[in-house]
DNA sequence: ACCACATGTGCGTTATAACGCACAAGTGAA
DNA sequence: TTCACTTGTGCGTTATAACGCACATGTGGT
């Protein structure tokens, strides 16, 4: 049953906190016998009681939920390979994993440098982390500044683009390939 | 604001179905008196019920439950610091999205300080990347030496901790949930 | 008018979620 | 050792989710 990764996700979320059961309780009002006992799957919790828990860790609710969205391994786009024209500097720092989907780039950029890219495969997100320097992230037709310590999360499905500050730029480029949304036709 | 959602979305959903009552109840396995509750607000389903309800109408579970917006890449109300007492501070770079099982955490850790963790659940792939200082990750029972811009991937279903250097340490940590392909069928 | 059927809601009972409290095991300090 | 404290789990009680079955209302058909 999927309530198994209720149980699982509120013992991640917990312990990636750090925190106590007793200290998690009344943190969200929740009692710890309940916690307990949902960790361990020996209870079913309403979902009042869990938007208590959620609220209580500062979460979405769909961080406890688990998604019910299934992989689908004939799905090719997550071998599509990823080519960058030009002159960026690109060093790979977590290489491509199809059990991730993901792979991460750092990516740097000199002055005034700018790198537009056409739309990827349907379901394609975009993360950038800014390093140093200031970057301009083409979204949506606009041009979102980031500076360092600012993260940008966006579809790239659509034409997107960089552009380098006056001092040039280092950032962080994540890639998830991710599986197109669920239409839920199973029969 | 919350349990309200879940009456709304069930009200439509059944509503675009149109389905009754008495068949959505003979097609989810939940009797129709409950299922009319919920829609009036009057009870708070468990999540138990909530999935034979998102099953029986070949739904995700994220169709009932108001998704939070984290889809949008400009609400900033989703970057926020989260602070555990007595723990790790951490600000949440991109928020957990359902669609990509992924989130990323800024992490920054005082002069020597500890953080352990045990295993996640399985499946749980960890990305730390360095921004400053040095840190030492705990993986495989060995404490590997990482300093600002490497970075290191390791599975997070086995005990691991993260250690900061003389200097303290702030680093990105990215945690990719694994996707379960399997539908399990409730009886 | 009647009927046959379907709609959604109310009621009484059962199953169980959620609570407060207490307990055993573990940890560290004096 | 003993004490003070925290960890998580077990137990008895209360609150309520979920059930089956009835009822009131509302169609359309003959």
């Amino acid at each position: 049953m999927e309530s198994d990764e209720i149980t699982l996700k509120l013992r991640d979320v917990r312990a990636a906190s750090g925190l106590s059961l007793s200290k998690a309780a009344d943190l969200t009002g929740v009692s710890k016998a309940m916690l307990g006992q949902i960790e361990r799957g020996e209870s079913s919790p309403t979902i009042a009681t869990l938007w208590k828990i959620a609220k209580g860790f500062q979460l979405p609710l769909s961080a406890l939920i688990g998604t019910t969205a299934s992989r689908d391994p004939t799905d090719d786009s997550v071998f599509r390979t990823v080519t960058f024209p030009g002159s960026i500097k690109v060093k790979i720092v977590f290489p491509f994993d199809p059990e991730l989907g993901a792979e991460t780039f750092h990516v740097a950029l000199s002055p005034n440098q700018c790198h537009e890219s056409p739309a990827h495969a349907l379901g394609v997100t975009e993360e950038v982390f800014v390093l140093e320097g200031m970057l301009e992230v083409l979204r949506d037709g606009e041009w979102v500044p980031l500076h360092a310590g600012e993260g940008l999360r966006f579809p790239a499905d659509l034409p997107h683009g960089y552009r380098a500050g006056e001092d040039g730029t280092t950032f962080l480029n994540m890639h998830h390939y991710a599986q197109p949304a669920v239409l839920a036709s199973v029969s």
